[in-house]
DNA sequence: CATTAAATAT
DNA sequence: GATATTTAAT
């Protein structure tokens, strides 16, 4: 019964299922000096999850490998629509992209892709289906329904599936005041600079480089960089993406509003480098919603 | 340790 | 110049 799949990439340790570990949304802050940074798919850090979900294990299995091509992807795949759902039940924000197959034993792709827009309003949603008519029937099911593609999939769809990520991210922006959404041609992608220094509220769009940061920042080392970073490297600044952010607010409401102190809601996330005063700063800066909350 | 205000960086 | 995040002070 082991189809000769296994054979051909089993070796080169696809993610097939998750080892939930880091879920981190921060990047190191690079000095300023960054400013004329083109942002192309190259130039473009950030990592894009993506969750597939088919029950097809080869087209899994093909799928993963062709994200494997390209570096600034990480896929992980499961078998079935109800699987799906429940990985991100368990990490709302840790993805920012799902592919899903339209038909499958158990949960379709189309009540997949209705509960994801319920739960996950802002998590793009790419179908997929060789049939054509069922993705015209999905395209009536809603209005916001993301992106269709066409078994087979190739290699170039894979390439530019970033760019809806993107684009979705661009089209949700509205919560921060007074942000000016530019539309967002097909055409001009250099257009988009979103590199370290960018302080827009978009955030999967955004640079995400550091997965972990580790604790060993210490300020007293003046002259002394570690690694990487072109130019000294500054103090590591935490970025509240959406992503991060819905942790962050899971958190406080896990806990109860009561008990959403600091250190509570820092162990609750356990994002390692997370510090007490980053949440509390953050902390501190939706303080405002709630108090207009009350009033 | 929590909260708040001031200081920086983006 | 405004915000987002850090640092210092309470």
């Amino acid at each position: 019964m082991d189809t000769d799949v296994s054979s051909s990439c089993s070796s080169n340790s696809n993610s097939l299922i998750v080892d939930n570990n880091d879920f981190i949304d921060m990047r190191v802050a690079s000095s300023s000096s960054t400013k004329g940074t083109k942002s192309t798919a190259k130039e473009f850090q950030g990592v894009v999850r993506i969750l597939l979900v088919d029950y097809d294990l080869v087209f899994l299995h093909v799928m993963l490998r062709m994200f494997k091509m390209f570096n600034y992807y990480e896929a992980v795949g499961v078998r079935g629509g109800s699987a799906g759902l429940k990985l991100l039940r368990e990490k709302p924000c840790y993805f920012d992209l799902v592919m899903t197959a339209v038909y499958m034993p158990g949960m379709s792709g189309h009540e997949l892709f209705r509960r994801i827009k319920e739960e996950f309003i802002t998590l793009p949603v790419i179908l997929v289906s060789s049939d054509v008519d069922s993705i015209k029937a999905s395209k009536g099911m809603s209005n916001v329904v993301g992106h269709f593609l066409h078994k087979p999939i190739t290699c170039s769809d894979v390439e530019k599936m970033w760019q809806y990520v993107h684009k979705s991210k661009v089209d949700h922006v509205d919560k921060q005041t007074g942000s000016s959404v530019e539309q967002d041609s097909p055409h001009n992608q250099e257009k988009n600079r979103n590199i370290s220094g960018s302080t827009s509220s978009d955030d999967e769009g955004n640079s995400r480089v550091e997965s972990r940061k580790r604790k060993e920042s210490q300020k007293g080392q003046p002259s002394d960089n570690k690694r990487n970073s072109t130019r000294t490297n500054k103090t590591q600044r935490v970025v509240w993406t959406e992503r991060l952010h819905t942790h962050f607010l899971n958190a406080i409401e896990s806990l109860g509003v009561d008990y959403a102190v600091p250190k509570k809601i820092l162990e609750f996330m356990k994002v390692p480098g997370l510090t007490r005063e980053n949440v509390a700063s953050h902390l501190q800066v939706l303080l405002p919603t709630y108090t207009f909350h009350f009033w």
